[in-house]
DNA sequence: CGACGCTTTGACAAACTTCAATCCCCGTGG
DNA sequence: CCACGGGGATTGAAGTTTGTCAAAGCGTCG
């Protein structure tokens, strides 16, 4: 979707474009806190009562199933907010897919000061866009082939980061994890994307789409 | 939303469960509207300015790719409330899955009567459990097997509405589109289960669990 | 009774997973 | 600087699950 902030990995507070009260108020508001890679943010049915955002590195939602069956809801990149599940628990946990550092803030807090307006559109906003990629991610696992799903991922990811040469901050079993597939199976198709001249890989981490419309086709 | 319907004045039909004040407003101020098996309640990408509530029959939303594969986001049963995404425009469609009567209120005209503060309540709470359900729908369609969906479905429709013996308000198709599986499998899992004695058909529309632990466990 | 639509069943094919081996990148230590 | 080791990624072969195609069963409604 379209985003109402600039990704930037540097820690540069600049957002371009009309920023809301609530949205300044949160990053003057808020702590913020360094995460190691694959560290729990928050738990799975924890309390759900601050708001995060990602000011470095990038973070997943999972939710595990007692055999250890992962899916994986959802990933966030810097200037992305997460964690404001509207219940009272959180329906998936979150973890740092790398060292970061998170902007945590007291939702409560936050209202006190935004006001009740400015801070129900804020949260309203995110639930929002929360909802609508998780519908998109619906049909995803639902009803797309193998390779659809990989060449949604890449797509989706390349639109959200806006970069020329994007890189992927999670591993194999991460992407396999969000796309309801093995390693393996991303790891083929993967390869097959870069047979047909899709996209090209300069590292297993590291990507540039060579054929943009292609890759909308093969993502239907 | 087209004008071909008749409006139906019966009055207020049984209702479950304790009601919030919004809710009352939105009984007195909808108009209640039939709709036909398979009609359109509202179509994908359609403005978002009313809301919707089951009276009687049931409803599906879906969302169809271009080539005509479906994923069916979800069921609304009486007394349920739908079509309350919050952004402007809808991102699925909802279809009538039986002949039934649906409530309809201008979303503007329930904000201005109940006040911003119920109205908030009311599509916050009706959005919130939105988003519950299809991050447990994710789950389904990333991680379980085809018996563990077909056990999962049968679970929840038994809780949500509650008797004895469950009348399934869809056919095999729409099963199949809203557990990302073919009818054929579809049917192949409900006959698996029968064999287990976990549920038992009194024909392909009405089913009793016989053996309820076995069904949770099966569906994890 | 007969036709139609929906469901079930069977045989086969395709997609995806599993298991196992190998590769490759990258950091570490000699 | 280069060899070594380790974790993640890729590839291959075989297996399993699910989809496809086709036919038969069942129930309902004229």
């Amino acid at each position: 979707m379209t985003q109402t902030h600039r990704l930037d990995d540097t820690t540069a507070p600049f957002m371009p474009g009309p920023r809301a009260a609530a949205d300044d108020l949160m990053m003057s508001l808020g702590v913020r806190m360094t995460f190691a890679k694959d560290e729990e943010i928050y738990g799975q049915d924890e309390k759900a009562d601050l708001i995060y955002r990602v000011i470095s590195g990038a973070v997943r939602t999972t939710r595990v199933m007692s055999d250890g069956r992962r899916q994986i809801g959802g990933f966030y990149y810097p200037g992305e907010m997460f964690g404001v599940e509207a219940s009272d628990h959180h329906r998936f946990s979150a973890e740092a897919l790398s060292d970061g550092i998170i902007l945590v803030v007291k939702a409560s807090a936050l209202r006190a000061v935004a006001g009740d307006e400015a801070f129900g559109r804020l949260t309203w906003t995110a639930t929002n866009r929360e909802l609508d990629r998780t519908q998109d991610h619906l049909l995803l696992l639902g009803r797309k082939t193998a390779a659809e799903r990989v060449a949604s991922f890449l797509m989706e990811l390349a639109d959200r980061r806006g970069a020329e040469a994007v890189t992927l901050p999670m591993g194999r079993q991460d992407m396999a994890d969000y796309l309801g597939l093995t390693i393996e199976t991303v790891s083929r198709m993967l390869t097959q994307l870069q047979s047909a001249l899709v996209v090209e890989f300069l590292g297993s981490r590291i990507f540039k789409i060579s054929n943009r419309c292609a890759l909308a086709r093969l993502a239907d």
